[in-house]
RNA sequence: GGGCGGUUAGCUCAGCUGGUAGAGCAGUGGACUUUUAAUCCAUUUGUCGCGGGUUCGACCCCCGCACCGCCUACCA
């Protein structure tokens, strides 16, 4: 099982007659000349010649003869005995080739009749439009610059096979317009981001991914071994303990974006390693946080999508009005009319209700605890327009600060939409004493076998003795993000390469 | 982890209560000097996911396994 394959695979395991002769056809090339050759400039991009030059009709175009440089991969190909069109793929976009004999001659021509769907050409020309006005490259010098030996996807219904579009992602991007744009989508919302902290006064940090205490979410880590230091170490699943070391610094404003790792299930909406936004803001509150996460979120949506309104998977989402605050029982009588005010403050009554939906509770489960399963139960799903949810119990909150009235609860909210978690906030437990206690009921549960409760971090709790100042800080699930931002389905949408069974 | 579905040519897909496979695209040859998934003529390609079983005979029925997808559980 843990053996790695590393042996070359046996001779013609993987291949069929059209790469037998797309092999044949790179001898050729090499006993030609250099089958690979690196001296060609691109000068132009497909997308830049459509935005100087697509408005301009036929007789302007041929009165100013511009030029144009390009290199792709050949996507479509239609051969008409003496003239030839050709579709090329960019990293912008596509253009098209019209080659015949007076443009490159005959010899030329004819070799290119020869060339493949999916190999990379350069080609120079002056810029024409076609009869039916399609913006057009009369090549004038073409030339091969990288074989390609394995057959694209059919050129029409592209490559519909999930599994391949996820094992074999280059192939996804070259055939999938969808799939390039919705990592084009994820970069420029990592990039807002950045700018929206940095903007700010925020630091961008890095902290360990490796961790010997793993710490900040309760949640099962992954578990490796350093062999100089001779040390077990764990991938972190949350950087959250290390930012707020940071905090005691006196980086006062932090963020990192980066990868978590958790050892759990594998699903549409879970990968084992995702992306994760933190940043804490020291002489901030809980509430803070939230108006700053409704605004990013607003900003972000614009920016990304054009509006501040958008469709998940046929539910319309508007981040333009204001996001509502429901603590766990108003969500849940808001949208289940069965449980009012009353009986939501009932912790007998709640019991009796979890039992009969077949929810597991325990003896010890506060007031708090048995609304938030409940919620968990009843609401959450239902949660389509942004919402924030605020003030959840203590005991699921080892790191949050308790609330100055109730105590049992903390100063803390999830912002759901379409039903999902996409945020987590709090006012930060500054109290070391108290953080203390909270480690040691984690590791209790986790000595009886809660194997997602957290590790007592005594590092943590020296680094809070020095004093942290009153912080704020959240978390923001940046594949999740994204997933709304692209109206993706599956977390595979928006990750290049999730995690798979090799093969 | 549990349930359901899928796996047939490089790709997209057909395949009859069981008689060992087809189409389109791609490829190859030919026609065609403004095509648009170009068109027209001809033509090649398969461990039918893997391993067992039933049967005279299995792509098809049965059992097991692998991988994928969807739902579900844990979670972000």
């Amino acid at each position: 099982m843990s053996e790695i394959n590393n042996s070359p695979p046996k001779d013609a395991v993987d291949t069929n007659q059209i790469i037998e002769e797309r092999r044949a056809k790179l001898t050729k090339l090499r006993e030609a000349g250099n089958a690979f050759p690196n001296d060609f400039e691109r000068k132009d991009l497909a997308q830049e010649m459509h935005d100087k030059y697509g408005e301009l009709d036929k007789e302007r175009l041929q009165e100013v003869q511009s030029s144009a440089t390009v290199a792709g991969r050949i996507m479509l190909k239609r051969v008409m005995g003496k003239a030839s069109f050709a579709t090329i793929q960019d990293m912008s976009g596509q253009i098209q080739l019209y080659i015949n004999n007076e443009g490159i001659g005959e010899e030329e021509h004819s070799a290119f009749k020869h060339w493949d769907l999916g190999d990379i050409v350069g080609a120079t020309g002056v810029l024409f439009k076609t009869k039916t006005g399609e913006l057009s490259i009369r090549v004038s010098a073409l030339r091969l610059l990288t074989k390609s030996l394995r057959p694209l996807p059919e050129k029409f219904h592209g490559l519909t096979d999930q599994e391949q579009r996820f094992r074999q992602r280059y192939v996804d991007l070259i055939v999938t317009p969808e799939a390039r744009k919705n990592f084009q989508t994820r970069s420029k919302a990592i990039q807002i981001l950045r700018t929206f902290f940095t903007d700010r006064g925020y630091l961008e940090v890095e902290t360990p991914m490796m961790q010997s205490i793993p710490g900040g979410a309760t949640a099962k880590p992954f578990i490796t071994h350093h062999n100089a230091l001779d040390m077990q170490l764990y991938l972190r699943v949350a950087p959250e303990l290390y930012l707020k070391r940071l905090v005691v610094g006196g980086f006062e404003k932090v963020f990192e974006i980066n990868r978590n790792f958790r050892n759990e299930g594998i699903s549409t909406r879970h990968n084992p390693e995702f992306t994760m936004l933190e940043f804490y803001e020291a002489y901030r509150d809980y509430r803070y946080l939230m108006d700053l996460t409704e605004t990013m979120i607003r900003e972000l949506a614009e920016a990304c999508t054009g509006s501040s309104q958008i469709t998940y998977q046929g539910q319309a989402i508007d981040f333009a009005k204001p996001f509502q605050r429901l603590t766990m029982a108003e969500a849940i009588n808001t949208h289940n009319k069965i449980y009012t005010r009353e009986n939501l403050q009932d912790p007998e009554f709640l019991r009796q209700e979890l039992t009969k939906r077949k929810v597991l509770t325990y003896p010890t489960d506060g007031l708090g605890m048995l609304q938030l399963k409940l919620f968990e139960d009843t609401t959450e799903e239902k949660l389509i327009e942004p919402t924030f949810i605020v003030a959840h119990p203590t005991d699921v909150s080892p790191l949050a600060r308790s609330n100055d009235e109730q105590p049992e609860l903390t100063d803390r909210f999830e912002l759901f939409i379409a039903g999902r978690e996409i945020a987590n906030g709090f006012s930060e437990l500054n109290d070391p004493e108290d953080q203390a206690n909270r480690f040691k009921n984690q590791a209790e549960a986790k000595a009886q076998g809660d194997d997602e409760a957290m590790f007592y971090d005594s590092d943590y709790i020296r680094a809070l003795e020095y004093g942290m100042p009153p912080t704020a800080g959240e978390g923001i699930g940046i594949d999740r993000l994204i997933m709304l931002l692209t109206d993706s389905a599956s977390i595979r949408e928006v990750i290049l390469f999730p995690q798979m069974r090799s093969e």
